[in-house]
DNA sequence: AAGATATATCGACTTTTCCCGATATACCAA
DNA sequence: TTGGTATATCGGGAAAAGTCGATATATCTT
C-alpha cells in the first residue's frame, strides 16, 4: 500500500468529513433505512445527501477512500454500504509511528 | 491548523522522504558541515542534493512542511537549517486518533 | 563596496485533483 | 420484459499542485 495514496485520500475536506460521519452512523444518518447499518455501513445516497455534492463525486470519493483501505464496501441489492475500516485506520497510525 | 493542509503536505513522496531523512541527520547527511546539525537541523542545500530536485522546488517543499508544522526552520548566517518538529508530528497522531 | 554563496520568490508550463452532468450498469418490482 | 432506483463510470472544464529556470534577497568575505 502506497503511503502517498493514503495521505492523498485524506487531503480533502469532504472525504475527512465522511470518515468522521461514519464513526457515528446512527447520529449522522438518521434517515438510513436499513436497520443493520451499524454493522454494514451507510449507503451512498445518504452520504451524498449529507455532503451536498453530486452523486458521481461522492461515488468517486468513496472509492478513493476504499482504495486507501480507509473504508470497506458491501453491496446489498441495489445499495452499496460503506463503513470505516478500523484496521486500515490502525495501520495508518503505525505508518505515522514508524515510516513517518 | 487545517488538517487538510497537513495531509496535503504529506501527499508527496519527496516530502515524506525528507521527513524520514531528518529522523537520522547524521546518517543521511554525512556531508553537512555544521557540527551542531543534530540540534539545529540540516541545511537546504544538503536536502536538495539528496532529493535530486531543483533548489526552488526543495525550498518550496520545505516551506510546505513548515506551514504544516512538521518541520521548523532556523536561519544561521546564509543557511537555513530544517529539522523535524516532533511536537507537530505528535499532534498529527492526536488528529488521527480523535478527529479522524 | 564588490563578488560569492545560500535560500526564497516569481512566472511559466505540465500534470493532477476537484467537481459536474450525462450515460452505463446492476438490481428490483410489477 | 419494462420501468424504476442506486451506484459506477466517462468526458470535460476549472482550479490546484508539481516542477523548472530565472531572478531577487540576505549574508558572508575580502
Amino acid at each position: 500500500m502506497d503511503q502517498v495514496e493514503i495521505f492523498k485520500a485524506l487531503s480533502n475536506k469532504t472525504r475527512l468529513q465522511i470518515l468522521n460521519w461514519l464513526k457515528e452512523p446512527a447520529e449522522n444518518f438518521p434517515e438510513q433505512l436499513n436497520p443493520d447499518f451499524e454493522n454494514i455501513g451507510v449507503c451512498v445516497g445518504q452520504i451524498q445527501m449529507k455532503a451536498g455534492l453530486s452523486q458521481s463525486t461522492i461515488s468517486e470519493y468513496l472509492s478513493i477512500l476504499q482504495r486507501a483501505n480507509l473504508v470497506t464496501a458491501t453491496r446489498v441489492g441495489q445499495w452499496t454500504y460503506y463503513k470505516r475500516s478500523e484496521e486500515g485506520i490502525k495501520m495508518l497510525n503505525q505508518i505515522i509511528g514508524t515510516a513517518l
